[in-house]
DNA sequence: GAGTGGTCTAGACCACATA
DNA sequence: ATGTGGTCTAGACCACTCC
């Protein structure tokens, strides 16, 4: 179902822009249910491949926006991932206000304090990624954990699970300070990650991970 | 059912780790069918949110993978959608062996020539992108198009249906070359996506879109 | 108003991993 | 061997949107 639709585009039988039969005159054709053609024609939908609308019927869309699904994984895994010893160090922990462009992204009023921590990730005793995040205290609860054992990333995974959130690509040049900690030339290349959350409406937190040279971020389309 | 399941994990009714009711209990519970529930929670499981296994059953992740779904459009549709003029210029095009990373990520013989393009992407008339790519001459067909008037991807998207391939994000320092082509400073961080293109078995293309400071990719997560 | 996709129900069979 | 998810059928009603 799914392979012949995408054979029929291919080899242009459904050129990009054009309409394709209904899902029930495919079920028909396929000898399928309609159920079946929905599901497969719905996915390819998803994917960026086709354009549904309500009346108007399928096409085979004519500018289509492809897709990517990125995997985020946890840095520890995903060093480990590589055969690579992980290594984490916490570098600074306190309790201060954040600067006005943190707190207008978590929503929160001026003169707030976060918790804000930096911190080095290491792979095979090497530095390969700088994190600095503001913290939400409130999520900590009674049971504050201690972030020179355990990643923030890590505790906040099990600990306030499934938060929704943006999460932005880009590259930097690395300040005197990066370069320092992260043992790379001032001014290379850095990937940058920035990432905010909230669970429903309370901010959770706002971290910028900058990677050091050499790393990429890779899938399938 | 979707929102009530992301409910009881975040309450923590469920535990990253452990295990939850079979379809057929939840379906009970709801008082829904079971195939309602396998949608939900299939779709939950494709996000990274669940683990399924058969015989097994669905426990909620305890090392969420995040699924961050990215939208790669159109250069020219995202510049316009931003509000700016498009602009586009062929800076160069010829015929020449690629370099051997380039003909092995294709998995084409040493020797073989393919179409270089190289071109430059403006917003506004401000160069924002450079594009270095390399065609397998054999997607042209007889009426090989006017890449002065055309740029590669659009005529690829319509020409070339739904390709698969793999793609890259990483960070780089302009080089001299191309600080001067995207008026920016040498070594600035550019934010580079790398892509592969097959349909199929037979290779397309292989690209490298450089994108000047300031660019961003975002998505929600 | 009418035609399309969106979603649901109730039931069935199957594939697979585990015990 | 058994229990779980994976997928399908056949039918129904609904929501939207274009005419």
């Amino acid at each position: 179902m799914r392979e012949e639709v995408l054979r029929r585009i291919r080899a242009r039988d459904w050129a990009p822009g054009a309409a394709i039969p209904t899902e029930e005159a495919l079920a028909g054709e396929f000898g399928v249910a309609r159920a079946t053609v929905n599901r497969a024609l719905r996915e390819l939908a998803e994917e960026g491949v086709l354009e549904r609308r309500r009346k108007a019927g399928t096409r085979v869309a004519l500018h289509p926006v492809r897709k990517a699904t990125l995997d985020i994984p946890v840095t520890r895994l995903e060093i480990e991932g590589r055969g690579q010893r992980y290594g984490y160090r916490l570098l600074a922990e306190d309790r201060d206000e954040p600067p006005p462009a943190i707190a207008s992204r978590l929503g929160l009023a001026k003169g707030a304090a976060l918790l804000h921590l930096t911190a080095l990730h290491l792979a095979d005793g090497r530095p390969v990624l700088l994190e600095d995040r503001w913290l939400n205290p409130e999520v900590l609860g009674r049971a504050a954990p201690d972030f020179h054992a355990v990643s923030a990333n890590e505790w906040l995974l099990t600990h306030v699970p499934y938060t929704t959130g943006d999460i932005g690509f880009s590259a930097a040049n690395a300040s005197a300070a990066e370069a320092r900690l992260l043992e790379v030339a001032e001014g290379a290349a850095l990937f940058v990650i920035d990432r905010t959350t909230w669970e429903g409406e309370r901010p959770i937190t706002c971290v910028r991970l900058a990677h050091a040279p050499g790393y990429r971020m890779q899938t399938m389309v």
